[in-house]
DNA sequence: AAAAATAGTTAGATTAATCTAACACCTTTC
DNA sequence: GAAAGGTGTTAGATTAATCTAACTATTTTT
């Protein structure tokens, strides 16, 4: 139904849209690592097929229909990177850029039997939720955490960058997903966290890490 | 490195290879599913690429470095058959296009590790033998069931075609790799072969159902 | 060996995804 | 509120893979 292409402009279309301010061409040109006319013809496309609200020189706004396309690009994405690290031993930082290939795969039952294989997992190896059959995504009921305060307690519940680099990172810190970590400090200058977690008496999280780890109050 | 086009060429022009007769555009057109001047540009492309020996008005020739490459395309296609029905529980009637798609995943470690997790296999689900990480592949030592003479008694140990449509002709009808079967009679007009084997006291095969099985004299 | 048939090539067009160059529209800043 | 600078669009080119139409080479048939 949509090519590669198209598949990959409705993701990143959708993790735009999941985080603050508008769409717009120049941010989704920067994310996809095309020039800027490339983007506006693809968003032509995709308004002809109505998985794009597209007004010249307004923000970019998915559809509903295209909304619904993303979340089903996604569910196989997190199938098959929860298939890999289940079933083939993988890392946790080690099967984004693999499942980025494997989701475009045109064969609706291999997903349906990685799923029934998994006994229909809800998350992923990174702890975000897998959208169901029909697109439908539970709402993460986890905060981030550089929202918390020195003397709170929390549990990570997932981490929103999946890329190789930042895993391999909490990796070497020994971080991982169900890690009590407790906030000793807050560094008001730049947002970064002194924390304690495991044996780590006192490691520093950068404000750009702490906002990628979804924590939940214990 | 290869386009998955020029990958489907390259596996084509392998699979015609070993085939009887010149390597011809037509023929090529025809297994691609594409028109003759397709076919042409292609090869001069290839041909570029030292992956084809290409004359105007010539039979086609893989170079060894086609060669090689080819063999390499077709050792991950079932490497991913082989785990597709051991690690998914597919069905060897269900397992060809979907290896197809899976087998063009830019990742070598992918393919390196269902080969470990299978522990090195030397045969895919259909009996037909894998290619080393090097491109080298086991001599098949069977002969077509086509070549038999009535009394003959054999085992099927592989086929040489591994469409939907064929395994399931063969599941309906009870055969299965491994089943010794007995010629009863061949019939001179066509070719076709009266067989028995397993439960089945009596059944005639058709000529072309004949040279995909692959057999290993008793 | 000439004609007919088949096989193969060339030329030129098309579609998808991309680019650069040039121009147009907004927004912010003085 | 006009200019500057960034944002966005249009136009036109490029590459890969495909096509059709027209032409050429080879092979087969009579």
């Amino acid at each position: 139904m949509n090519t590669l292409t198209e598949e990959n402009y409705l993701k990143a279309l959708f993790s735009l849209s999941a985080e603050s301010g508008n769409i717009t061409v120049a941010r989704l040109s920067k994310r996809m690592g095309v020039k800027m006319p490339t983007v506006t013809s693809m968003m032509k496309k995709l308004a002809r097929k109505k998985m794009v609200q597209y007004t010249k020189y307004r923000p970019l706004l998915l559809t509903e229909k295209g909304r619904r396309e993303a979340l089903l690009i996604i569910r196989r994405h997190r199938l098959v990177e929860m298939f890999l690290v289940k079933t083939m031993n993988y890392g946790w930082d080690e099967v984004h850029d693999l499942a980025e290939q494997i989701e475009h795969i045109e064969a609706p039952e291999f997903f349906d039997r990685i799923d029934r294989l998994l006994n229909h997992p809800e998350i992923d190896p990174h702890g975000e939720p897998i959208p169901d059959r029909s697109g439908r995504l539970a709402a993460t009921p986890y905060a981030t955490l550089n929202g918390c305060r020195p003397g709170d307690t929390v549990r990570v519940r997932a981490v929103t960058d999946s890329s190789n680099g930042f895993l391999q990172y909490l990796n070497k810190r020994g971080l991982r997903l169900g890690a009590r970590v407790r906030v000793k400090a807050v560094e008001p200058f730049d947002g970064s966290m002194l924390v304690s977690y495991g044996t780590r008496r006192s490691e520093t999280l950068a404000h750009t890490v702490c906002e990628k780890l979804l924590v939940e109050r214990v």
